[in-house]
DNA sequence: CTTTTTGCAAAACCTTTGCACAACC
DNA sequence: GGTTGTGCAAAGGTTTTGCAAAAAG
C-alpha cells in the first residue's frame, strides 16, 4: 500500500529544503516551488512536508513563532532562534558531553531517555551588526 | 498604564497552573478553571495566559503538538516529551556544563548566544511500566 | 489499469482581537 | 470617573482534508 511514488513537486520540495541552511516555513516553501511550479498548491506542499517528515527525510521543528519549520537536514544538531529578527540558524554543536548527556540525565529519571533537542535562543550575526 | 489588578480569574489561571507538574494547555486551563468560575470565557484565558507570561510568571512552550503549553515553574530546568503518550514532564537537570554551555557554544558562533532550552524525548515512567 | 498524488476549496484548528459592559481603586 | 479586565463572538492565521481529475508505475 504505502508504495510512495516520487513525484516532481515531492522531489522540488525536498531539493529545495536541501539547499537551504534556515529552516523554512511551509509558506516559504509554497512560494519557492511555486516558482519551478506555479500551479502546486499550498495543500500539496503541507502534504508533502509532512510525509517527508513521517518518513524522517526531513525534521519538522517548532519554533516561538507558532509556525512550523522543516530542515532537511536530519542529522543531531542544535538550532538557533534569533529573538531580534526571528530567524532561525544552525549550530554545529556536538561535544562529548553532548553525547552523554541522555545518558547522564537518564540516570536520575524512571523513564527511558532516547534523545534531545537543544534549542539555543538569543541575537544573529546579522542583528548585531546592525543593532551595534 | 501597565498597573495591574490582579483579577479572580487570573489569580485562578495562575493558581491552577502552580499546582500541575506537567503543562497544560490553555484549553486544560480552560476546563479547570471554569469548575471555579463557570463563566470565565476561552479568550480571557489565552489573554491572562499571554499576560503572565509576558510578565514571566509562568512560561510558554512549544512542543510538538502544535499546542502552546503553559508552567508556572519559571526555574530554568528541562523538559521531556514522550513519544508513546505525549505527555511532557519536567527534567530536574542543571550540571555546570550546562550552565557554561552558552558561552562554550558562542565560541564558535558570530551572534550573541543568550540561552538555551533542552528538550528531551523518549519513553516516560508510565509508558515504560506499560509497554515492557 | 491501479494506486498514488495533485489542485482546489472548504473545513478544522488554535489563538487573537474588537467591543460593550462589569469590576476595581 | 478613569482605568483595567471580562465575556462573547467574530476574525485571523496556519494546517488539514474531501474529492474529482491528473500523474505515476
Amino acid at each position: 500500500m504505502a508504495s510512495i511514488k516520487y513525484s516532481r513537486q515531492r522531489k522540488a520540495i525536498k531539493d529545495f529544503l536541501m539547499t537551504r541552511k534556515d529552516h523554512p516555513t511551509a509558506e516559504t516553501v509554497y512560494l519557492n516551488v511555486r516558482e519551478t511550479y506555479p500551479h502546486i498548491s499550498l495543500g500539496t506542499v503541507y502534504r508533502n512536508l509532512t510525509l517527508l517528515s513521517d518518513m524522517g527525510e526531513i525534521q519538522r521543528l517548532h519554533f516561538k513563532d507558532g509556525l512550523d519549520h522543516f530542515d532537511a537536514d536530519i542529522r543531531s544538531h542544535s538550532h538557533f532562534l534569533c529573538t531580534e529578527c526571528g530567524s532561525v540558524l544552525d549550530i554545529d554543536y556536538q561535544s562529548d558531553d553532548d553525547l552523554y548527556l541522555d545518558e547522564r540525565v537518564n540516570s536520575g529519571f524512571d523513564g527511558r531517555i532516547t534523545g534531545h533537542i537543544t534549542y539555543f535562543q538569543g541575537i544573529c550575526p546579522e542583528c548585531c551588526k546592525t543593532s551595534v
